[in-house]
DNA sequence: CATGAATGAGAGTTCATTCAT
DNA sequence: TATGAATGAACTCTCATTCAT
């Protein structure tokens, strides 16, 4: 069972204990990801960390929730802007967003990304996918004049994980055979043509 | 160095083992896929596993390969229809297909598209990545004066991932929002959108 | 990285191992030596023998390097009563004390004395040999004038594995043909005879 | 059991064997040295050899002896010059031939004799000491006169032992500290002279 | 007799988790 | 609550030996 965390000396543990699995998910990669090792960066003993996560699985939940948390924060920050813009642009500019964020600091989350299918917890995935698609949504509410699609389900979904798929993907070659620029361009320019075709084509 | 037992009882012995293996893989996932598992799954002791395999992986790259061979037929086998149809029509039917390859039996093969990140053999899915992107390639050709694209490498990479990609995070929802219908139409959408406005709007 | 468990029950634990460890070398020789024999031996489990020594290797390390220390030991404190004596009869009480030392017990050291070979760690037989000559050397340098030998290498290199490998062949035997008294006598002769032909024949 | 060869085709597949298991000895080390190896190598099935060889270890045994002889062989074929000259030329002769048949060809030998502690069958090492005995017996029975010593049993054993063990710690390092050269004129030095002083000392 | 596929005990090692202190 | 030593099931892989063909 998790702890609920109900006093501060809690959450500062929970804090510090997530920011140590960070660090060794960057250093070591999710396969030499330990519980062990967790505790020795976060300078906790094992049993202590076990009195604030259930296992292994729990720390890993807990840092792709932050991870989520994030991920949320940063599209939500760039949200007016986006409202504003062309859907090509607005891809652009997310998906520089995404990629930097990956890449920041010590790849802890590249590292997540990458290998997120290993992870049980899909609800990370899931909920990400869930705040873009409410995005969406109200993008193209903003801009029904333009865009006046009935935001079909199906077209979201394959709107949203087509990018997001293709995206993880990309951060998974060792030796990607397309630059940044490339890609970014290229997911652009096939949103716009199918969200505009939805539009026309239906309309 | 293993041997190569010859002939038959070989076949026959790496046939039942990689069956097995897909039958560990289909019942336990491939994190707790173990060499001894697929031993006691095929009935067979630990030391004949290794007399046909050299290791763990090459049990994998086996059953990899077996599925990637799969595909490659598959693929094969419905090229010469895709070369006389349009686009969308051809992303629907090798979709179908793929589905219903990927859905067939106990779901193996599903497993493994779900995992692939954490298969140290990431070269059966840049083989059929590879594979894909010549039939594309080979479709456009075919279809130069009513697709005039150049071909260019972001354009082809991103149009088979995001289908690829998006297929493979569909197949991995325990409860899809959209039927497959749904997401086969939605796909075939985007990708013909795409490629159209790529013919269209470099011209 | 091996913990490095701090002080007395750390201390107590290495000690169990290790003393474990020279009941399986003696029970069942260096061959047949394991690290989960040693773990039942010690009444421990085999994930705690891991905590305290990072490989199989590090448990023989650990029993040589007692041995060592032990041999040092016995010889420096036999060293001023060495110094004082000739030759012949520092020869007979080193030999004596040795052949007691390697026999006590449950002759441990004997069978790690028998198969020094296959251990990969030389250097605990090196140390031995570096010590005895070190020794030497310091013997002969107190009794230049009686035994004036510029202290050659060869000559050194020759007394010492001579005097020490004849006793290990001589604790090998089951049945030995000769006496532990004839063989420490023979030996002492033998090398009273060589160093003081070597002082007066280079004289 | 080992099988009793009464014909000449098991005569000739012994042969084989041994020789084959020379080869893997030479090749990969005592330490890999496996029956199916060694059956590869001599191109036979490894049911076969179990049908020549009772265990590993007897192909190990057949192997040193083997070996045995060819050093017997040796010794015998300067017994005769080495009656006539006096102990030390006679230890210089016979040290520079074993150490040139230990090094000769593929090494074979030399690995053996580096790891004989770990090989069950000390008779080998039992049997030359007893030639080289007897040998020495002899030389001595025909120096009577300027070597009168009455042949003692722990003289002759230190002796032979000293030196042969001492060749196969030197044989044994990886890094001799000494040349040849050096090795084999100081064990003659200590030879002579010990032989010498028993001579007088005793007369 | 020859074959060689099959065996399986046993090797070294890891790591998530527990529990006495 | 905090600790961290202890646990042991499970892992990958080897190799001497057997036995059905």
């Amino acid at each position: 069972m998790r702890k609920q965390p109900s006093q501060q000396r809690s959450q500062h543990m929970v804090g510090i204990l997530v920011e140590a699995s960070g660090r060794v998910v960057a250093r070591e990669g999710l396969a030499n990801f330990s519980t062990n090792k967790v505790a020795a960066e976060a300078g906790v003993s094992i049993g202590s960390l076990y009195q604030y996560f259930a296992d292994k699985n729990g720390l890993l939940d807990a840092l792709l929730n932050q991870m989520l948390n994030e991920l949320k924060t940063l599209i939500d920050a760039h949200l007016q802007k986006l409202l504003k813009t062309d859907i090509r642009s607005a891809v652009v500019v997310l998906l520089r967003a995404v990629l930097a964020f990956m890449q920041h600091g010590d790849q802890r989350y590249l590292q997540l990304a990458r290998h997120w299918q290993q992870l049980q917890t899909h609800h990370v995935v899931d909920e990400l996918e869930k705040h873009l698609l409410e995005t969406c949504r109200r993008y193209l509410l903003d801009h029904m004049q333009t865009l006046p699609i009935k935001a079909a389900y199906p077209v979201l979904f394959v709107s949203v994980n087509s990018v997001l798929m293709t995206l993880i993907r990309y951060l998974s070659l060792p030796n990607p055979p397309l630059s940044e620029e490339e890609l970014v361009d290229s997911l652009a320019d096939m949103l716009a043509a199918y969200l505009n075709w939805a539009a026309v084509g239906r309309a």
